[in-house]
DNA sequence: ATATATACGGAACGATGTTCCGTTTAGAAA
DNA sequence: TTTCTAAACGGAACATCGTTCCGTATATAT
């Protein structure tokens, strides 16, 4: 969240440390997808040749760096649902939506699983991702399941589905995908299926 | 899977390696509640009094000591279902068995994730749970959703399930319990209900 | 009582995340 | 151009944790 065009000054960066700033961005976007997001800092390091300490100071969090890297297809992923909203029927867009969604997250290794750590240094990514991502699921949801309002918000249906993806890698796309259909198949019907508040007597 | 009275003998434990073996599971079953099951190795070595060593010589795997300690626990709820089958129409014998087991789990603090984790020291957890309760849930499943063969596995299902259950603490059961009632919701239907198969070209 | 296989404890090792600090350097000022 | 200093650098140092190893202790058979 520091890094691009701005609008606050505060501070140019020194020559050196922008140059850093980028090699190592661009070096982290490629051991991301070698060796996955939760790759050792060391390799980032290495990769962009510089020390672990400047690793820190550019990118204090692994997440600064994991949402420096993968910014652009997030919201690329975002602005895809007003696409979709305009050329499908309601429900086909959520769906072709959520797709999109998929292959963002499927196809980064460790991605779906960082967005599920409770790790310090991986605390803000899911706010990213949610700030940019829940609000699109949620109109998309409203425009297809009308007034009859959901038995689960935007956020909670995100969630899920990230839930679904979190072992998933390129290999198991269709298997992920199997689960997440039959949870965007349980929205076309009214909740309420569970009838039971009272415990198993078994 | 190397406790309790079996059918070989395979040399019986020398009484302090029993009563260690014995105090460790007392330990862990503490620790484990009070910390998760991802406790540090020390933790449960010292509240049993004994180094860590120990630890590892009679439970080489972290899995190993869940599966002492979660043990009974699982199979009664495997057993479960036998008894909800007969009691209740299938459809709801189903979602009183799921459940049971987002009782089991939820309660159990880190439980689910280490039911996901691909690290050695769990390697053979998620095998012990499937192994008990994937042929109950299919046989739920079965009873439910009859001749029409399910979109979805009973294995594929469980996982899915075991997904959704990850992040979850008995504060987040409500949750937790709604995207699992979503994922039921969506067994209710027959599948095939995202027709698209070219990618979203936006 | 003795012998020995069994078991024990915890030091040692390796991997990683994160911080700290002595050294280097970009860039402004003289 | 030279000087000066804040900014930045690199990597050693520290902390944590999993796992292994081995010298010591002991249960138990003889």
């Amino acid at each position: 969240m520091d890094d691009e065009a701005h609008l606050e000054p505060a501070a140019p960066l020194r020559a050196d440390a922008r140059r850093n700033h980028d090699a190592l961005v661009a070096a982290a976007a490629e051991v991301f997808a070698d060796l996955g997001v939760d790759v050792p800092t060391k390799a980032i390091a290495d990769k962009a040749g510089v020390g672990v300490g400047t690793v820190y100071r550019r990118f204090p969090k692994r997440s600064d760096l994991v949402v420096a890297v993968f910014r652009h297809e997030v919201e690329r992923c975002a602005a895809a649902a007003q696409d979709l909203a305009a050329r499908y029927p309601p429900f086909e867009a959520l769906a072709r939506w959520i797709d999109c969604f998929l292959d963002l997250v499927v196809t980064k290794r460790g991605l779906a699983a960082a967005l599920q750590s409770e790790a310090p240094a991986y605390a803000d990514l899911r706010g990213f991702f949610e700030d940019r991502l829940v609000p699109p699921l949620q109109g998309l949801m409203a425009a297809a399941l009308g007034e009859r309002s959901a038995d689960i918000s935007g956020q909670e249906m995100w969630r899920a589905i990230a839930l679904l993806c979190a072992p998933a890698t390129s290999d198991d796309f269709a298997r992920t995908r199997r689960m997440v259909a039959l949870l965007i198949n349980g929205l076309r019907v009214d909740g309420a299926d569970s009838p039971r508040t009272e415990s198993i007597d078994s």
